[in-house]
DNA sequence: AATTAAATTTAGACAAATCTAAAAATTATT
DNA sequence: AATAATTTTTAGATTTGTCTAAATTTAATT
């Protein structure tokens, strides 16, 4: 079956909100779609006559197993086209994001495919999320929060919470990106702020906020 | 401003037929889109009043100044698209008009130019035509159509008259693509089929049809 | 347990793009 | 020039995706 653009970006949507929610509600979504509830309501039972969520009036919803797969399909397009957008034509890394938010809507699996064979197989996007295979399948990243980092332990950047340019915009003038190799070195209880250093530049703090958006593997 | 996938493939078919036509007509344009005319009108209704064709009612239409720049900046990225699906993807050219057909309506700006400087500036997409550079210039070809070639003068393929996969698969079958040198043999007379002979191989001969399809430049 | 607040859904409307069937205008033919 | 044939436009529906405002349901608070 196809589906329209509006039905991908919904799904997809919903699979990123159920990544970190335990259950998604129709406010979060129409949050996260800038658009309204009274909306979300009406793809919801689209969306469920299609079999690509469960959904019970006034009791939640979460995408089916076909659903999920779909979801996986536009994330794979995606994530493709932002490692050819930084790779092959160098797009800053903040601005791959909003052109891959279309390009991911054009749907020819022999395209992705051959794309796919063209960049390589890579295994993660320029945020160091990972793109799935085209069976669907991709690396469970063993990735944890920056702020949940002992101190001294020396780790590596390995993805970002979201890809608003605010975010991208601060880590480029931190000079933070996918790879960078640092450690913590105190953690400040007042307002959780913490200390970073990165080998041969002087040593600076990012706010808990911060923190809380990067994500690292740690060094072995 | 920005224009409707809709809208676009509606610009661009006038663009299009007005290259062969001197008056495009709505069943014309409806045949051409696979619509109806009724809903051919409804469009010009609504082109003319962004300013995007010329349009009086029982009495015809063409693009304006503005239309034909639309226009090309479609055209611009469906054969970008279209060589880099046959260049660096290795579709073949019989495959790249359908994809392209969507890429198209992916209207970034930077990631057109960016893609035209990595691709390296081409000028012809694979099926000959030529490539608008990002102020909508083109190549004017000095094609003549092959049905009007002189006898035993030596050309080389230059273009096809349409994208159709039957007329692609014909050249295909028969070896024939762009940059192929051949000449012209005989005529006969009967059904105006052409005796062709390319280097190399036996003679063969073509219809009329496929002949008034393809477009050849004059050897040196 | 009753009331209040918050979240969600319905009702009704609208814009975009399409369609069919009927009416109107243009063009071709007697 | 009148009539017939063709082309084009209108009238009225339909589908998709969206919205606001009001109603309903669930959750939180007295
Ligand atoms: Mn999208
Ligand atoms: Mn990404
Ligand atoms: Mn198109
Ligand atoms: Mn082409």
């Amino acid at each position: 079956m196809n589906f329209s653009v509006a039905e991908e970006n919904y799904i997809k949507a919903i699979w990123h909100l159920q990544r970190y929610h335990d259950d998604v509600t129709t406010n979060l979504l129409a949050n996260q779609l800038h658009t309204r509830p009274a909306s979300v309501t009406d793809m919801l039972k689209k969306l469920k006559t299609k079999k690509l969520v469960h959904y019970e009036k006034y009791h939640g919803f979460s995408l089916t197993t076909e659903g999920k797969k779909i979801a996986l399909g536009v994330i794979r397009r995606h994530r493709l086209w932002e490692f050819f957008l930084s790779e092959k034509l160098k797009f800053d890394w903040d601005e791959v994001h909003e052109v891959a938010e279309d390009l991911e809507h054009v749907s020819s699996k022999k395209l992705i495919d051959k794309l796919d064979e063209y960049l390589g197989f890579p295994k993660v996007d320029p945020h160091g999320d990972p793109i799935p295979d085209n069976q669907g399948k991709m690396e469970t990243s063993s990735s944890i929060c920056l702020d949940q980092l002992e101190l001294n332990r020396s780790a590596e950047v390995s993805g970002v919470g979201n890809q608003s340019t605010e975010l991208l915009e601060l880590l480029k003038h931190k000079n933070i990106r996918i790879g960078t190799k640092l450690e913590i070195k105190k953690r400040f209880e007042f307002d959780n702020s913490l200390e970073i250093k990165i080998r041969n530049t002087p040593a600076f703090t990012i706010s808990e906020q911060l923190a809380k958006n990067l994500l690292v593997k740690h060094g072995k």
